[in-house]
RNA sequence: GCGCCCAUAGCUCAACCGGAUAGAGCAACGGCCUUCUAAGCCGUAGGUUGCAGGUUCAAGUCCUGCUGGGCGUACCA
């Protein structure tokens, strides 16, 4: 509703505005030779945690010192005294060992309030991403089973990592890999075969690296019923004949990956490519990468196999390419998929994966380099995210009915809903190991940090339901005309926040950490919600009214915005 | 053994490319609903940021070495 073209969306914020400050005093430093001419400090401005130390600090003085030869604080006095005068500020102090702080003036400071409203869903977006495209990989879960938490986990950060990047101006393919070939799936439909034919996992001829998880039945019972399953890259009908194994396989992978995309959009989560591996040796895009990689000389062969002697490339030991039977190992057209990536044109690849696929990091990276194709050596970045632990009443859960040996996506979404699942996968930095808890995602109270920071996003939505209801509407050009009067502590701190939305996105974006603007949206409701009971909206005065309806519709529509990054409801209710 | 990740309040976790007095929630205790949603708020209590060094004006954050935990260390993926 409050969805309008993005003209605001680089509206010059107040540390533009300190920094352009500063900058000028620098100059006129240098050029009454206090400093060196030659020096191009980064200027570096911070919001303040203290209301004490006003509303933003820089350190530059410090960082400075040592090349000016001086006292922090006292080349601190020289900056300040250089400063331009400016309308928005109205104290400069300086404090400690060197900070200068910058008091700013309530209506400036709140003018931001106007920017947001009018920018809408588009604010926080940003364009340094200039339309550069990006490729982010993630979930590459084998169609072998339903998906489990952990992949749960990889949806979550990769889907919020995609939205932040387009949030940032990326153009962002969404992409999931997986095997339909390998040893994985002859397993899958020797299960499948067995089930077929009435064999329990419980019976002696059970195959021995068989799936026992109660779904095999399933698609067992669908194969014979000839029923069609339409996944979002394949369709097939089964057969329904119980010999004819390639008519099973072909059934079992089809039905799990459908399987699996019902779990993605019970998720809100969807891919704009899948991408067989399967395709890579029917290309020739395999052979073609052994060839390469045997024409740069980096190959060799020993105990009959083919080896990439990927310690030139910062590998502890050497990898088999071809074994001695004849084959590729898994690593080898993982260096394909990763050259036709970048001959596709993505020079950003992120793939999000379980960190216990870690060893493959640095081969993938060798195997890029020995192929000499001008591909940066850091290439692909990583994200990789560490196991959840799931509880229930404080014991480990391991087992789900469906799938047997653990807990799939599907058991979470059912149980805990969707948006306390995302939001709980989500909030945790990604190399930290976490713990699901169950009992608190479920629990509708103030436990709930989803419902926490949802119920801010109500809250507000309820207090303009009442100002319509009451005859007192929002009006937008009284709130301008009144920002100055938004002088409350906990107005200032709730103003300044806001005002760090878009930066709290681009560097969520530029550092691959989409738990970051959970915490943000933590702070942002606290803060809300201390304002709530301590300053009323709906007072008589009809300026000071209106101005704090603009600061609950700001927050209101950073809630929105920020949710929807993490791809959370924003509930107008609750 | 080697590699990667982690260690912050009793518990689950934050801490903005190193900044001022390390913050929330839960659990404990005490308050706030005849006024905009109490899924909320206010207050009290809780810390040698695993240990030992180092760099820096400044270290939870960077470096080194330990200790403890997780993952990996396949001619499996």
């Amino acid at each position: 509703m409050w969805a309008r073209p993005s003209r605001h969306r680089n509206a010059r914020s107040m540390k533009d505005t300190i920094t352009a400050l500063l900058e000028t005093a620098l100059e006129a430093l240098k050029a009454d030779g206090t400093l060196p001419a030659e020096s191009h400090p980064a200027i570096r401005i911070d919001a303040t945690r203290d209301r004490e130390h006003g509303d933003y600090a820089t350190n530059l003085a410090m960082t400075l010192a040592k090349s000016a030869g001086m006292k922090p604080r006292e080349l601190a006095e020289r900056l300040v005294a250089a400063l331009p005068e400016s309308p928005v500020l109205h104290d400069i102090e300086i404090a400690g060992p060197g900070f200068i702080n910058f008091f700013v003036d309530t209506g400036s400071a709140a003018e931001v309030l106007m920017t947001i409203i009018d920018a809408g869903d588009s604010y926080g977006h940003s364009d340094v991403g200039g339309g550069s495209p990006v490729q982010v990989e993630f979930v590459s879960a084998n169609p072998t089973g339903p998906l489990h938490v952990g992949h749960g986990r990889g949806a979550a950060i990769g889907d919020t990592l995609c939205r932040l990047l387009e949030a940032t101006g990326h153009r962002v393919t969404r992409e999931f890999y997986y095997n339909d070939a390998g040893a994985q799936i002859d397993n899958l439909t020797l299960s499948v075969a067995a089930r077929v034919r009435g064999i329990e996992p419980s019976d002696p001829s059970w195959p021995a690296d068989g799936y026992r998880g109660d779904y095999i039945r399933d698609v067992a019972e669908s194969y014979m019923r000839g029923e069609t399953v339409v996944a979002d890259d394949r369709r097939v009908t089964a057969k329904a004949d119980p010999d004819d194994q390639q008519a099973i396989r072909e059934f079992a992978v089809a039905y799990l990956r459908h399987e699996q995309d019902l779990d993605l959009r019970a998720f809100g989560v969807g891919f704009d490519v899948y991408f067989l591996e399967s395709s890579l040796y029917q290309q020739g895009k395999v052979e073609a990468t052994v060839e390469r990689l045997i024409e740069g000389g980096h190959t060799y062969e020993a105990d009959g196999a083919l080896w990439l002697r990927t310690t030139d490339f910062g590998d502890d030991k050497d990898r088999v390419m071809r074994k001695r039977e004849g084959g590729y190992t898994y690593f080898l057209p993982d260096v394909a998929y990763h050259l036709d990536k970048w001959q596709r044109g993505f020079t950003t690849v992120i793939n999000e994966q379980g960190a216990d696929h870690h060893s493959t990091v640095t081969r993938v990276r060798a195997g890029l380099q020995a192929l000499d194709a001008g591909i940066p050596e850091g290439y692909p970045d990583y994200v990789l995210h560490q196991m959840v632990l799931v509880t229930r009443s404080g014991v480990e859960v391991k087992l789900s009915k469906r799938a047997g040996s653990y807990v799939t996506l599907r058991d979470l979404i059912e149980e805990v809903g969707r948006d306390a699942t995302r939001y709980f996968l989500v909030a945790r930095p990604a190399t930290s190991q976490m713990t699901f808890d169950i009992d608190l995602a479920r629990s509708q109270s103030n436990d709930n940090p989803v419902y926490y920071a949802q119920y801010a996003h109500a809250r507000m939505c309820s207090v303009m339901a009442r100002a319509e209801r009451d005859g007192h509407p929002f009006d937008a050009e009284l709130a301008r005309a009144s920002l100055d009067r938004l002088a409350e502590p906990r107005e200032r701190d709730l103003i300044t926040r806001l005002q760090l939305f878009p930066e709290t996105v681009a560097r969520a974006a530029l550092a691959r950490e989409p738990h970051q603007i959970a915490v943000y949206l933590q702070e942002l409701a606290a803060e809300f919600h201390g304002c709530y009971n301590a300053v009323r909206v709906m007072v008589d005065d009809d300026a000071l009214r209106n101005a704090r309806l603009a600061l609950g519709l700001a927050v209101r529509q950073v809630m929105h915005n920020g949710l929807g990054l993490l791809g959370v409801s924003a509930p107008e209710e609750m």
